[in-house]
DNA sequence: CGTTTGATGTGAAATTTTTCACATAAATGG
DNA sequence: CCATTTATGTGAAAAATTTCACATCAAACG
């Protein structure tokens, strides 16, 4: 069954591909991608055979062939577009990320409440956030980010789904439900880090993920 | 066994905890946690007897003593303090980031290899990256987060750990080895948002997480 | 061509994680 | 002060995930 690790592991495959292909290798086997990825060789093609992703029983697989079908898979084959909603410092820096240059991912417009953030002749248009229900109809956009103070999250998320958006990633620092037919993913960067804080101070005793 | 969704865990119910707080409640049942924490209430109730606290049989929980003993837990009793290495998007929204200020993080310099980037006056000085070492050996940094490109990030990995750094948030799309006694944890933009389209697609007919 | 070699693919076993079921204790109320 | 109610705490069962063991196939080589 497909879960959320799972993909999670497919995507860095996916990127450990790129890197190999950007190194002119054209074969790799599962031993290889396991390193990438910080799995077991048995992990990288139990996943494989969930998707039905075969390779060559002696020759590993064609590097080409993966990117393709790992590519197809996360929904690389096309634009996706992104909105994102809060303009701080979270905000802004995924407005800018040059990662998302090279993939397959747009951030479209950005939105806040307070005016003076707005720029709507900005390369990306920073819009008042009352004109989010209608850009992301008339531009069609499945997915939001939220990077808004926790108080103004849940109000936040609400009007994301109202105007249609069906995938979320939530920054603010509070735990956001998700509804039936919608993915909301919170990420909690205080969270994160007390995980290496711990496992930090505890490391010596205690196995980890 | 204690596992780091155990921790993400803990993190989400302090969250709760502290909100629940500045609402003036006192006690808070399982229940309430595992609502704002998306699980179940034995979970709550299973993770807290891992880490041994206990509740009153019919009364629930005092917040201020969950507080009390979750903060213990996550090394809230003290500042923990963070370096960050790469100040582009990323690394400068951590660095100006305001939710760290509530919290006991403290991110006490940045570093950066591009001379015109650093700024040793600022409220949190902006270094050149040969001084790291010392720098952290000097001030006894524990914590580091990378938010270089990934062609660089091994390389600045290596210095961390060989200037004594334990517990490591890298940022940049390569996922890093952890070695042993150390803990490097890696969270790419991108593949958080690969999750969220995936699932988004075929969220209808496929579980998640 | 037959044999050996080496990597994939996958049922079965082992392990981990979550859920269930219920014993237990504290508060409430007659 | 006994019965009832209600939430905790936890062994046992169930479910999910990972690892093991090995059959299988294709290439390489004699």
């Amino acid at each position: 069954m497909v879960n959320r690790s799972c993909i999670i592991r497919l995507s860095r495959y996916r990127n450990a591909l790129i890197r190999l292909k950007a190194l002119n290798f054209v074969k790799v086997f599962s031993e290889n991608l396991a390193d990438a990825a910080r799995v077991t060789a048995v992990q990288v093609r139990k996943d494989f055979s969930l998707f039905g992703i075969c390779g060559n029983r002696r020759g590993g697989y064609l590097i080409d062939e993966l990117i393709a079908q790992t590519s197809a898979i996360l929904g690389k084959d096309k634009v996706q577009k992104f909105i994102v909603v809060g303009i701080g410092n979270i905000g802004r820096a995924l407005l800018n990320y040059p990662g998302f240059r090279r993939s397959e991912i747009e951030i479209v417009a950005g939105f806040d409440v307070n005016p003076a953030k707005c720029d709507k002749e900005a390369l990306i248009p920073i819009l008042p956030f009352e004109e989010m229900g209608d850009f992301v109809a008339q531009n069609g956009i499945t997915f939001g980010i939220i990077s808004v103070p926790d108080s103004a999250a849940q109000e936040v998320l609400e009007r994301m789904l109202e105007a249609g958006i069906k995938g979320i990633l939530n920054f603010a620092p509070i735990c956001l439900k998700e509804p039936k037919d919608h993915v909301v993913r919170n990420l909690n960067l205080e969270t994160e880090l007390e995980n290496i804080i711990y496992f930090a101070n505890f490391a010596e005793q205690t196995e980890r993920e």
